[in-house]
DNA sequence: GCAAACCGCGCG
DNA sequence: AAAGCGCGCGGTTTGC
């Protein structure tokens, strides 16, 4: 018999509404309290070894950053739901039919500082988590692979943690910088309303070219009316096809919508709007992407043009750590096919020479455009031509996006190597392929299936690779977190109020783009943080692929502000 | 008059 | 030497 329930450590600790209820590593209930919003580290530090159980982080958590603390381990329930739902690891049978009050308060819910999401769809109360718990866990330990399915949901549930502390933390950038660059590009701020001063100047040139004075620029069917009166006999208005055009009038038009672009997606406007007292804070949406991927919300943190990226500036006495893997989604298909040809091209830190070694393709291009058509499902142009090559030269990793894409075809489900299934067809799609085998049926409603069915081939097949990508990725950061919470708090930070959540005292996690992450640390800790990143894409690739010899090599950049040229080209 | 749909382009 | 995947966003046009 164990000793009295009271006196055990608890190993969940379940957080709704205004109670906290703690459980032993059986999930039996050892205790409930009332929350208290007082002393929220408190009910942190008393329990050092739980994992904290909610229905979604985003509403819950960021009240503990609030109060200055931070949780090891997390259980999203929320997020681990939608997993549980579609994972062909889980037993069909025992997978959620019905949607229920889970479903109607499932969609994405963003980190913000608002905890509108707790008053917002139906209420679920601490009985209810304690059940879901209970039923998430039966599923997860009765899995095909228990063991993979666990490692999965724990590193999903480590992403909305991060995600939370990002926002929280917020992406140091320095205004200053960030308008040296517009002015540079576009020109001086004008009056209001007003585009900045070489826009001006160069929106008169492409104008005088067009051969109208008062010709729009912004409307795509009134430029492309002009652009066929001078003779520019473009489709579209689009970049790469005006490229092709021989006319004066190309060159100062590529340049100026280059110049609208920066302006109304990142322009003065959006520094008003997203930047304050020196921090970026994006809305991060884990698993907002249907393969896994995260999304973002506002801002676009996620399409923040290199040309802005030396505005990302640490503090005085810290530095930007940044690190990005080398082509990590066909390293992450050699893993997962046991291509061990692959694998051996993927030695060191560029893949795509490895290829050209092997003999397969002549250049670097060419094993790039061949990687990207095979994964993608190219079957015309460059791309299309070289794949057969790689097909060749690597037969399994080959095998495994072919099967997907002919799974995806026949309207079967696909899944991510650590068991996220993909959704399956919509009933459109479903109606349309069944129409087409009916007899006599119109010839251009089978052309239309058969591009249906192939549109589908080539999601499921990049659904498999992007989506253990987005794996790896969570893997990493989730290792990443875990090292850097070793390291000793700088306490003296000149920043640290500035930086707000006590966590940021010490290097921590500020940025994160699919195959990328920024770590913004002291500058004496910066070599050590360095080692830190480097080390957790090793053990990253170990948890998913284990001993199989695959590398996921870095570029790693040290320096005060984003942008620095590293070594690899 | 408002919202959905479309275009074009930024990111991986 | 592409036109194959996944996104978000601002601006304009289209549809009700």
């Amino acid at each position: 018999m164990r000793a009295a329930a009271v006196e055990a450590a608890p190993a969940w600790t379940i957080r709704a509404g205004s109670e906290v209820v703690d459980l032993d590593a059986d999930g039996t209930v050892l205790g409930r309290a009332a929350w208290n919003p007082a002393d929220v580290a408190g009910a942190v530090s008393s329990r050092p070894d739980t994992r904290w159980v909610w229905a979604d982080t985003a509403a819950v958590y960021p009240e503990f950053l609030a109060a200055g603390t931070r949780v090891d381990r997390a259980w999203d329930l929320r997020l681990s739901r939608r997993i549980l739902r579609l994972s062909p690891l889980v037993d069909a049978a025992a997978r959620l039919a019905a949607p229920d009050v889970w479903d109607r308060a499932a969609e994405p819910m963003p980190v913000s500082d608002a905890l509108f999401a707790l008053t917002d769809g139906p209420v679920l109360g601490v009985d209810d988590l304690v059940a879901e718990l209970s039923r998430q866990r039966a599923l997860t330990d009765g899995a095909a692979d228990a063991a993979r399915l666990r490692l999965l949901l724990h590193a999903e549930s480590a992403g909305a943690l991060i995600a939370a502390e990002m926002h929280a933390a917020g992406l140091p950038w320095d205004r200053a910088a960030h308008e040296r660059i517009l002015v540079e590009v576009l020109g001086a701020r004008a009056a209001s309303g007003a585009p900045p001063e070489k826009m001006q100047q160069l929106a008169a040139v492409v104008r005088a070219a067009l051969g109208d004075p008062a010709a729009s620029l912004d409307s795509p069917p009134k430029l492309l009316r002009s652009l066929h009166r001078v003779g520019v006999m473009v489709a579209s208005t689009s970049r790469w096809e005006l490229a092709e055009q021989q006319h004066p009038v190309v060159e100062p038009l590529l340049e100026y919508k280059k110049m609208a672009r920066l302006l109304s997606a990142n322009g003065w406007g959006w520094l008003d709007e997203w930047v304050r007292d020196g921090r970026f804070r994006p809305v991060y949406i884990p698993a907002g992407v249907v393969t896994g991927r995260w999304a973002s919300n506002g801002g676009g943190a996620l399409q923040i043009p290199r040309q802005l990226r030396p505005a990302m500036r640490a503090d005085p006495g810290w530095v930007i750590v940044d690190a990005d893997v080398a082509q990590l989604e066909p390293r992450v298909l050699a893993g997962m096919s046991r291509d061990a040809r692959m694998a051996t091209a993927a030695r060191g830190l560029d893949l795509y020479e490895g290829i050209v070694a092997t003999g397969a393709v002549a250049t670097r291009e060419e094993a790039k455009y061949a990687v990207l058509g095979a994964m993608y499902g190219a079957t015309s142009g460059d791309s299309g031509r070289l794949v057969p090559r790689l097909r060749r030269a690597f037969p399994a990793a080959m095998a495994l996006v072919d099967d997907a894409a002919r799974i995806g075809e026949e309207a079967g489900a696909v899944s991510t190597w650590l068991g996220r299934g993909s959704p399956p067809p919509e009933d459109a799609w479903l109606a349309l392929q069944s129409l087409s085998t009916e007899e006599g049926t119109d010839a251009a409603v089978s052309e239309r299936a058969r591009r249906s069915a192939r549109d589908r081939g080539r999601f499921t097949r990049n659904y498999i690779v992007q989506g253990t990508a987005a794996e790896w990725a969570l893997c990493w950061l989730a290792e990443i977190r875990h090292r850097l919470s070793q390291l000793p708090a700088v306490v003296d930070a000149p920043t640290a109020d500035r930086s707000g959540p006590a966590f940021a005292r010490r290097a921590h996690l500020v940025f994160f783009l699919h195959d990328e992450v920024i770590v913004h640390a002291p500058a004496a800790q910066a070599e050590q943080v360095a080692a830190i990143v480097v080390e957790a894409a090793t053990a990253a690739g170990r948890r998913m692929f284990g001993t199989f010899p695959i590398d996921f090599p870095l570029d790693v950049a040290v320096s005060p502000a984003g942008g620095a040229v590293t070594a690899d080209g």
